[in-house]
DNA sequence: CAAACTACCTGACTGC
DNA sequence: TGCAGTCAGGTAGTTT
């Protein structure tokens, strides 16, 4: 499940190994992860063909590559994705999608895979979007980014009326941000997660934001998170950040600053973990419909 | 514009 | 052994 952390880390990788080298043909193995090139899979190879990447950049947790033309190859990891660098003689992963092969991949050289099982990830063509593709621009910038606009971002979290976790997770307030940092940065900053924005002070914002760079620097100096080997970054090393989680997924175990025990509740159509004891709940909750 | 909800997707797992 | 059901969850799109 890749958040910002895993993101980048790939992103370095990709930086690293596949710039500068002209891609010698394209191998779209299934149709699914181009969805979004409406002129089609042969349209999309055809345009990457003989093109180089000269960048791999990033916004929240989209990726792009610019080319050499001015447009890009933008990337989204979705659930599963991973973006891999391998030798052209490896065998294919079993839900490999996407082959990008280089002209020196025959030769020693690395070729890019993109591999994602369940598909809600992809890869798409973006006309003239080397600087940022039009596609992502209502993407806002992430806590870690230099121009990240902390009083504004303030100030907009407190004009809205939805839960902090679920405003922490509108990418188009603030980017990167997934359930499990979410809930991560929440019970750092002591915070439930429904409370509404509109009733937070400066302050609190302020720490939670604070707690999101918190973890995700932590996670990013580990190499990324992984729960279930889905992820594995650029060169297919899983990361282990999973060994430091406080409240994702840890349902009844000791919360570690006070041992009560986390707890798991339904959350659009996932689920939210917190520490009943240091996160306490809004005392006016929403309005909720009851049978007369 | 904001808020809330759904579709999309596969595979591991659970219960009968 | 099989099969239906549940869960994992980011994003775009739709509706209110």
């Amino acid at each position: 499940m890749p958040e910002l952390p895993e993101v980048e880390v790939v992103r370095r990788g990709l930086e690293a190994h596949v710039l500068d080298r002209a891609v010698a043909g394209v191998e779209v193995l299934h149709p699914r992860p181009v969805r979004r090139h409406l002129a089609g899979p042969a349209d999309f190879a055809a345009r990457l063909t003989g093109r180089r990447f000269t960048a791999a950049r990033r916004r929240g947790k989209y990726l792009w590559l610019p080319l050499d033309t001015g447009d890009a190859l933008l990337a989204h990891l979705g659930m599963s994705g991973q973006m891999l660098v391998q030798p052209a003689d490896a065998p294919d992963e079993r839900h490999l999608r996407v082959r990008v092969r280089f002209v020196d991949s025959d030769a020693g050289g690395p070729e890019l895979r993109f591999v994602d099982q369940r598909m809600f990830g992809g890869l798409s063509y973006a006309e003239g979007g080397a600087t940022l593709p039009h596609e992502i621009a209502h993407i806002a910038r992430d806590p870690l980014d230099t121009d990240f606009d902390e009083a504004d971002v303030i100030a907009r979290v407190r004009r809205r009326t939805s839960g902090i976790k679920r405003l922490l997770l509108d990418q188009g307030l603030v980017s990167g941000v997934g359930n499990i940092y979410a809930d991560e940065a929440l019970w750092r900053a002591r915070l439930h997660g429904e409370r509404r924005g509109d009733r937070l002070r400066r302050a609190d914002v302020a720490e939670v934001l604070d707690a999101v760079r918190a973890v995700m620097t932590s996670a990013l100096d580990q190499g990324g998170t992984s729960f279930d080997a889905l992820y594995v970054n650029v060169n297919g090393e899983s990361g282990y950040f999973d060994r430091s989680l406080h409240a994702y997924g840890q349902e009844g175990e000791p919360c570690a600053r006070c041992g009560t025990p986390i707890r798991r509740v339904a959350f659009m159509n996932r689920s939210s973990y917190f520490c009943p004891t240091c996160q306490k709940p809004p005392r006016s909750r929403r309005p909720v419909s009851r049978v007369p």
